[in-house]
DNA sequence: TAGTTATGAATGAACG
DNA sequence: CGTTCATTCATAACTA
């Protein structure tokens, strides 16, 4: 198993924190908001930095590349300031069944984008049934309008389906491209032992994952 | 010093432990020392890559290649299949780090929009880092500006009830944060709280993610 | 518990 | 410029 040892001591800086879970008690640690941030900015140094390594190395190695290689477009993480707390515990917003059927009643009325006015209302009145930020909304009319349109695309492209599908998506309306990622590689979250740029992006990918702008609040 | 060894793979999941407060549920991490030692294999990772990235650039300094070779955002010329059919791969640009971080720092720079001459400008030298163009660029700076508009933070539960709210993503910008002197980051064996608490998670192959709506409200 | 699908969010480009 | 669209990424939810 790998092993790292650090000469410093942040173990002893964590707190132990004892958790009964029902199959026992375990002891599990617990970090301040400082710690966190600390990680968190080590981490995206070290995003960037390999970033910027890997960018100059391709700069460096010719090109025979890749043509879809799309490593990431990572971003160094925002630093949230304030000492404040903020650690935020959501990954995302998942709308519970009461809000989807509002949104979906709202939507399907058809008053188009709603209005700045109206994403503030509906706000008002989804947060009555759950957790939920006017972004979310704005979010969701964006996305059901794109997905309502590209359904009946899609729709109109599948008249024929037998035996190729290698041509299941084909243009109809987009020319668009058949998708590339050849490095869509399964996270790579293992050995770190690379001899080619290939490979490195592949680790790159895994390491840099997120490209979360952030900037704003 | 910070050492590194493996064999083996790891694999991280931290504990979810549910919380419901009302409005929703919440998921709050919490950390045992195998998972803790996980992180810090994830970052051990993180440093041995760019290491090894630095000592592979290093032999690679030899020939200076600018030509820029970004691979897969550029438009790759429409490509003619057997038949003679013709498929657009066009995909659209996407900076690399590199180009993000120099845009940024252009734009904290606070000049307002660049003039003509000074996108040219600018496009030159991020071509510098990889394929662009100079609307690419300008697109650039009208997003970022418009996004970074923003003001959100109004959100959520407006008039929450029952003692649960919204937990907003409040966080208010730093104009200027980030680490940009990226090449001369901490030592790997500095100290580094762990773990995020959601985020990260989910990131690991992380970046630890600042959140960021740029939907202004 | 791994693979798939549905969908929230981020963002380059385009529109009026 | 402010908005909106289109495309893609990441992940919650689902399924085998």
């Amino acid at each position: 198993m790998m092993r790292i040892e650090w000469d410093g001591q942040q173990e002893n800086q964590l707190q132990n924190q004892r958790e009964e879970n029902g199959n026992g008690v375990m002891y599990v640690k617990v970090m301040t908001d400082e710690q966190l941030e600390t990680l968190r900015k080590q981490i995206a140094v070290y995003a960037s930095i390999c970033e910027q390594l890997v960018d100059m190395h391709k700069n460096l190695t010719a090109h025979q590349d890749l043509t879809g290689g799309r490593l990431g477009n990572l971003y160094c993480d925002p630093l949230m300031t304030s000492g404040g707390h903020k650690i935020s515990a959501r990954q995302r917003w998942t709308p519970t069944a009461v809000q989807l059927q509002i949104l979906e009643r709202i939507f399907e009325e058809g008053t188009g984008t709603p209005s700045k006015q109206k994403i503030k209302e509906i706000t008002t009145e989804l947060s009555q049934h759950g957790q939920i930020s006017e972004t979310n909304v704005y979010n969701w009319f964006q996305n059901r309008r794109a997905r309502s349109k590209r359904k009946q695309v899609v729709v109109a492209a599948t008249s024929n389906k037998n035996g190729a599908e290698s041509e299941v998506e084909t243009e109809v309306e987009s020319p668009k491209t058949k998708p590339e990622n050849l490095l869509l590689l399964p996270q790579a979250q293992q050995a770190v032992c690379f001899q080619n740029p290939a490979e490195i992006t592949s680790q790159l990918h895994f390491l840099g994952g997120g490209y979360h702008h952030a900037w704003q609040g």
